[in-house]
RNA sequence: GCCCGAAUAGCUCAGCUGGUUAGAGCACCUGACUGUUAAUCAGGGAGUCGUAGGUUCGAGUCCUACUUCGGGCGCCA
């Protein structure tokens, strides 16, 4: 017996007329009355199921075959054929069907073939890959995190694998999950009576990663382009539909390069994804533009066809000036541009992404690289049309006195940040990068509303079931 | 963290200004019919109306608190 995905027997392999089996979950059950009962069987290789035909006169039909359910798991084994039937082009007219596992209950069993709410798919998050929706999103998921590394490996990037857990703050940005193996009900204290950290496991205190970036800059600054692509943690009381606990983040550093480079990589990389998406999952966009966002594929070509626009903060801030529009939060220079500014400047000046340049150093982060203008910090944020700020980067401080002064501005201890002082010490380069919230990108990309469907298992404040 | 909304069958929802035994579609079970494909038709079972209080002769409906979910904003990716 030759076992094949339902993609493959779709596909007509290995041939008409071979005999195939297939694994899988039922979608749908129809009998007929002459004599045969059509089962529609999963298995995730593909959007589309295939059909099993499944003649009454087989010895489990009364039995298991007509007790079919959707959700239960099938073996089936019979010859490739072309359908006789409207639509698709192979199914399997079987001639041995095995039932692994009947629906317990099948009245209770919580997906169904028909549309469910997004909120009720989240309460059953184990059993949502089952749906349409969810295993055309799991495969893109896949086949984006590919393209990534793909992509980058193409330019000559290396993979480096930064640690999850970490001993320092990495940007003072966003609160971070405490590490510990102390107990809790027992701590230890020092002599001013504070927890002592020295008796925890690591000898100091210690948290989950907020951002890879720190530890990816040595890298960089001895292989020259890297990046780092793994899950994050930021412990902030988010309430939106676009914040994780827990998400993936791909952050590119590149050395010799500046802000400008920077921008270039940041428009090439997304627009790489987005071809290969386009290309190599068409029948799942196709899903998601009928079914989820209309402009799906559209707007993915739109976003590939057209240069990014690039403008300087100090323009954008004279455009918000100018437009005539009332806006809840006022424009000024110094203040960070809101997500009602930048829908305005991507949305309705634009009308393509943009990459908003060298914001005021008092909003950025320690190690952005400070201006000539002395007013400024070499960073960029991609807004694109629909999304907003997808990709957040800068050029950072490649000089020693630059970077202490700014460190001492933001109150950070250069005693903590010894190791990232070294790379400006050693033989220091300009170099520059950026962070990519995954989730984010794949929600655009399907055109999914809420981040929480965008991973298999969403971590959110107060709600980690699963 | 702030503001707003929602919670009725396994799912999606209806249930007007409070008034007898709470409804529909899908799903499930039974039957009819059919190379069917979100099949169709007939019948059936299925709900202490999120929880706890309160107002009232009477509460799914009004009030309060809580819980959960969702939306907007902030923080950001």
């Amino acid at each position: 017996m030759t076992v094949v995905s339902v993609k493959q027997a779709l596909a007509g392999m290995p041939g008409e007329g071979r005999e195939v089996t297939v694994r899988g979950w039922v979608r749908t059950r129809r009998d007929s009355k002459a004599g045969l009962s059509f089962v529609h069987v999963s298995d995730g290789s593909c959007l589309a199921p295939i059909q099993a035909v499944v003649p009454a006169d087989l010895p489990n039909y009364q039995d298991e075959v007509l007790h079919l359910t959707t959700g239960a798991s099938v073996i089936v084994t019979g010859t490739l054929v072309t359908s006789q039937g409207k639509g698709q082009g192979f199914e399997i007219q079987a001639s041995r069907i095995e039932v692994p596992g009947f629906v317990d209950d099948p009245e209770t069993y919580p997906i169904q073939p028909k549309q469910h709410s997004m909120e009720f798919l989240r309460e059953v998050a184990h059993l949502r890959p089952r749906t349409n929706l969810f295993g055309a999103v799991t495969r893109m998921r896949h086949t984006v995190m590919m393209a990534i590394h793909r992509f980058l490996t193409e330019q000559g990037f290396y993979w480096i694998n930064t640690p999850i857990i970490t001993t320092s703050d990495a940007e003072g940005a966003g609160d971070m999950f405490r590490l510990s193996t102390l107990d809790l009900a027992n701590l230890p204290r020092d002599d001013q009576g504070k927890v002592d950290f020295r008796k925890d496991f690591f000898g100091r205190e210690a948290f989950l990663t907020v951002s890879g970036q720190l530890n990816v800059e040595a890298y960089c600054l001895a292989m020259s382009k890297v990046y780092t692509f793994g899950p994050t943690f930021r412990a902030e009381n988010s309430n939106t539909p676009r914040h994780l606990a827990e998400f993936w983040m791909v952050e590119p550093e590149i050395a010799f390069a500046d802000l400008g480079d920077n921008a270039d990589l940041a428009e090439a990389f997304l627009k790489a994804i987005f071809r290969t998406v386009l290309e190599e999952r068409a029948d799942d966009m196709a899903f998601f533009a009928q079914r989820v966002h209309p402009q799906a594929i559209s707007r993915l070509e739109a976003f590939i066809a057209a240069p990014f626009e690039r403008i300087e903060y100090t323009d954008a801030i004279g455009i918000l000036e100018k437009s005539g529009k009332k806006f809840e939060y006022p424009v000024a220079w110094g203040v960070d541009l809101q997500t009602e500014h930048e829908r305005y400047l991507v949305e309705e000046h634009v009308g393509r992404p943009v990459v908003v340049m060298n914001y005021p150093q008092e909003i950025k982060a320690f190690y952005m690289r400070l201006n000539d203008d002395g007013k400024t910090v070499a960073a960029m944020d991609v807004l694109a049309p629909g999304i907003g700020e997808i990709i957040g980067g800068a050029q950072r401080e490649e000089r020693l006195a630059q970077l202490d002064a700014r460190m001492q501005r933001f109150g950070l201890d250069a005693e903590t940040y010894a190791w990232y002082r070294d790379l400006r010490r050693y033989g220091t380069v300009p170099h520059a990068g950026f962070g990519l919230g995954f989730e984010r990108l794949l929600c655009y990309i399907c055109g999914i509303a809420n981040i929480r469907d965008a991973i298999p298992y969403p971590r959110v404040a107060g709600s980690a079931e699963f």
